[in-house]
RNA sequence: GCAGUCGGCCGGUCUGUCGCUGAUGCCUUUCGGCAGAAGAGGAAAGUCCGGGCAACGCAGAGCAUCCUACUUCCUAACAGAAAGCCGCCCGCGAGGGCGGAGCAAUGCAGAAGAAAACAACCGCCUCCCCCCUGCGGGAGGCAAGGGUGAGAAGGUGGGGCAAGAGCCCACCAGCCGUGCAGCGAUGUACGGGCUGUGCAUCUUAGGAGUUGUAAGGUCAUGUAAACCGGCGCCAACGAGGGUUGCUCGCCCCACGUCGGAGGGUAGACCGCUGGAGUCUGGCGGCGACGCCAGACGUAGAUAAAUGACAGACGCCCCUGCCUCCGUGCAGGGUGACAGAACCCGGCUUACAGGCCGUCUGCUUCU
């Protein structure tokens, strides 16, 4: 069941809804670096949401160029699919639920590896933070 | 064979693991669950033109503003395409590039030059005057020469003349007329007269409502004024408001009552993909393209899916080896530009590498 579907990664669970976005980066979020991305996080209380809701965020203003700001999000994307245990499983436990940003901060591409290792690294911390 | 020219096309393929959006089908009382077709480009890009579609506006007239500009033709339409015409430029060549309405009036180019259209600075010629000696002075004629300029009063040569001049003649260029060829731009033959260039305002001809799918619509929550429509009654004046930027012109105004539904915030759904569609064949046309027949069903995301990783093959490139050419082997590199956002037709720009055909030049062999 649970076990051999755990690397899905589905609409419900991105983060869509515009007021949200808006608190998350008004000054609701907790910020957390981890060259070259940063990731900003906060806790939310409605029924409807997942344990964990997500946004990847590559500016315009880093890659003039849609292919590239792509590959970055499909990067990301694949990354915190498959750690997204180290999130998932200490949130269900408590009850709490999150949403974080992804955004990245260079201007360059890195390659897959290196990414995920980043993102490894950023979602062990929120963990930590949170507990 | 090498180098080029024009036109057309492609721009990886396969396998595995893990995913994304999901037509549709099945299960379920419901919530929901399972399976799962299909899933980026030649430019999807820039958003420069033209349309479809949608909302709003619109009695009408004039002016202004903006766009287009050789001809014919294609198209839903275009500033696009096709076939041609004229001028200039590049290339040995196949070919390629740039430009194209008009000049009546006004202005600018014009700081150059004597002069930019009623041309006399130097110069040439004739006549007269001073002591006719210098070559001094005066009156007149002359656009051939000099220098300036993109352009100098059509060009070259000859005749002619005091010197000159389309003054006359031949050829050439332009303009006008006629004939011929062409649908036409235009070409050509003959005749005539005797002739400055470019740009802008302007003139001529044709055309143009505004805003863009974040348009716009539906649903759920739901109250009053305001808003819209009908009816009744009142006022009818001049301010005001509306009507495309302006003018004329036109329209509306207060009150009561009945009915309708609105605005803001966040969300879901529709719009949303079957269309000037793609492919094949036939016919017509030099061609763009059109007509007919058949087949196909071909992305619909929305903080925005169409992927990530690994391997194999192919292509090409680099390095090394096999005596050399050819070829083969081994190792390394996986590639360019680039991501649909309502949909089409164009334009422009970016692009590793490769394929097919046309023609041109050079070279080798027979």
């Amino acid at each position: 069941m649970a076990e051999t579907r755990k690397y899905t990664l589905s609409k419900t669970e991105r983060l869509n809804r515009r007021t949200l976005i808006e608190r998350l980066f008004g000054g609701g979020g907790k910020s957390l670096p981890a060259f070259p991305l940063r990731a900003v996080y906060m806790q939310v209380e409605k029924e409807e949401f997942p344990s964990v809701s997500i946004l990847i965020s590559v500016p315009k203003k880093r890659f003039k160029r849609a292919v590239k700001r792509n590959r970055i999000k499909r990067q990301i994307r694949e990354a915190y699919r498959k750690n997204k245990d180290i999130l998932q499983v200490p949130l269900k436990e408590s009850g709490k639920k999150i949403a974080v940003a992804f955004i990245w901060i260079d201007n360059e591409l890195h390659e897959s590896v290196k990414v995920e290792a980043k993102v490894k690294k950023l979602l062990q911390l929120i963990a930590e933070r949170l507990s």
